[in-house]
DNA sequence: ATAGATGCAAACCCTTTGCACATTA
DNA sequence: TAATGTGCAAAGGGTTTGCATCTAT
């Protein structure tokens, strides 16, 4: 992962030349947390005793800006803040009124619907900003802040592997159910490998959240960062519902597995793209790295069986499948199959809260 | 509703004095309809003829803004624009960052999650700022904007109208399947009576939305202003598909029908007291108050429904119920009977959840 | 040697304010 | 007449800029 400088390095525009003031004021920048005004800026660099001219800030938070390394934010009181990006992803804010403080937080749930809004207009958004404004716990009820400060790198590593941890879990719920109903005895053998696999690789991310919270003890109390609700809920919980639907056989499994694996990558590879050089961000890339492998290897299980149903039909030889009805199964799990199929007809939209 | 004139008045603080060069501001800042910087005000002001001081159009906006006349939004570029709140509810923007224009939306959903957000930081949130930040469909294609200009004022009467519509539609779905499921007769009355009324409602509602696309071409053309994706799915499509499942006696159908009655009533009135004087808060309101009154029935039917078949293990009459079984009705709609009957004979009349 | 970085002070932009004068109740 | 509203010009605050002077390559 990258230390600071490798960052800096990493964002330092080509053409123009290095200066030991602005190397000096990014330095003092970066070891900052929160967000910093223009002029806070200046009287840090004054107390690390610099005297370097107002300007020279102004215009070295500018090129912060433009090289990637700061986010310029407008709290609305007539003032610009400035926060860097390294190990930060971009990001929404609650702002407290009384205090100036602010909390960070993002929400993929409310991005989707952002998108869903500037598609309507046919807009293209390039950026998003969303405040909330009111009062912290601290000024509501006055009692003093105890929750012990933790670097919100470590919260964002926190949330994106309870994130992969609730996808994993749901995958593994998924597969289990789908070894179980599945009537091909290869089709049963793929999806046991990969509930093997879920329930392996769902063991190696628990252990790496176990030992982020023993690394550091107040991290768990810590109030997220990432609000990924509809991931959170397993991206995969859709799918298992579904394959409780009558007449779900290894293909209709296998399809439903690929769509799950499929916006399961896809959503890991979106947001682990985006975020800044992090735990959690490679948190994200490796887990979408997984279900890329996943969806292949269901693709290719597909095709197979497809043509082995199709030869299967050319020279027909005994009957392999319906030995039992997927029916037993399913009276035995759950006894309402008429919603599920209802529901699995109008398809993704039937997510209840 | 109210005219603008009387819009002012009732927002007119006391203990102030009147001032025709105040009032004549306001009238000229109500006449528009998008947002206005301080300065392109002074232009207006200017072009009517009128020699007024930037300073007076400084504090009469300041002035408006106390009075909840306007509202003063901050697009990041340094400079306020103000718009005034006659029959605009509060809402966000869509920003194109090439021609300025700014787009207004409104989306229960985000605000719903807004919502979560803040109570999981135990923060007590008093407004929100949301900016999409982009490129306009005009300035991407550069093709010019053939779209008539509706007042918004209409497009949110068309919005909550739709919205209502929805609503209603997914209620009545509701009790005809309620009444179709019933067992009991005063039990099946209700639904059907219920069902009756959102009928009627329905089509009134309905002659509400034609009279007014009709009186405006145009105004089916518009984008949307309110994105309220759960309502526009219906408040009651959980419901519905809950009504599906096995072992629903009329008991928990009333109390179904309950929890979405209350629901929807309370989404309506919260949403029609938070809006400005307008068709599209009467339409909520008026709405909210149906709901209520169904609710209110409903409770009403749910608890002579307890009283009914206390009684009736008391001194036990010849069973009134089940004369044909629900099953029947289900069995016919549906082909996988074994399950439901299973389901319906154990859970119906005994388990209460 | 020369493009680029810095310091200083002035300019900028939008907004607010002090004070004398005008209006309204 | 006494409290409010208005005009003018000046001040305010945060930020940007012109220009002479450094400094890194």
């Amino acid at each position: 992962m990258l230390s600071p400088s490798q960052f800096i390095e990493k964002h330092r525009p080509a053409g123009g030349r290095r200066s030991s003031k602005r190397d000096f004021i990014v330095d003092v920048f970066l070891r900052q947390s929160g967000h910093l005004g223009a002029d806070e800026l200046v009287t840090l660099i004054r107390n690390e005793d610099a005297r370097i001219s107002r300007a020279t800030i102004y215009r070295t938070l500018q090129w912060m800006v433009d090289a990637g390394i700061a986010r310029r934010v407008d709290f609305g009181d007539g003032k610009y803040r400035f926060e860097h990006s390294y190990r930060h992803p971009r990001h929404f804010h609650l702002i407290c009124r009384s205090c100036q403080q602010s909390f960070e937080f993002l929400s993929s749930d409310i991005e989707m619907l952002l998108e869903e809004v500037a598609n309507a207009r046919r807009f293209t958004p390039s950026e998003s900003v969303l405040q909330i404004y009111g009062k912290c716990e601290q000024c509501q009820t006055g009692l003093p802040d105890t929750t012990p400060r933790v670097p919100l790198e470590l919260v964002f590593a926190r949330d994106a592997l309870r994130v992969a941890i609730a996808t994993e879990r749901s995958g593994l719920a998924f597969y289990q159910r789908a070894a179980r109903l599945a009537r091909d005895p290869r089709g049963r053998r793929v999806f046991e490998r990969l509930a093997a696999e879920e329930r392996e690789h769902l063991s190696t991310l628990e252990a790496r959240y176990r030992e982020l919270t023993e690394a550091e003890p107040q991290l768990e109390a810590q109030p997220a960062f990432l609000f990924f609700k509809s991931a959170s809920n397993g991206l995969f919980a859709a799918g298992v519902e579904e394959l409780s639907a009558p007449g779900v056989a290894d293909r209709e499994a296998l399809r439903i597995g690929i769509r799950c694996e499929r916006a399961s990558y896809r959503f890991f590879k979106q947001y682990g793209e985006r975020f800044e050089e992090s735990e959690g961000k490679r948190i994200f890339l490796e887990f979408a790295d997984e279900e890329r492998e996943h969806f292949e290897l269901l693709v290719r299980e597909f095709r197979a069986l497809v043509a082995r149903q199709r030869s299967r039909k050319v020279k027909p030889r005994r009957t392999t499948s319906t030995p039992e009805k997927a029916t037993t199964v399913r009276r035995a799990s759950r006894p309402r199959a008429g919603t599920t199929r209802a529901g699995a007809a109008a398809g993704g939209s039937r997510k209840r809260a």
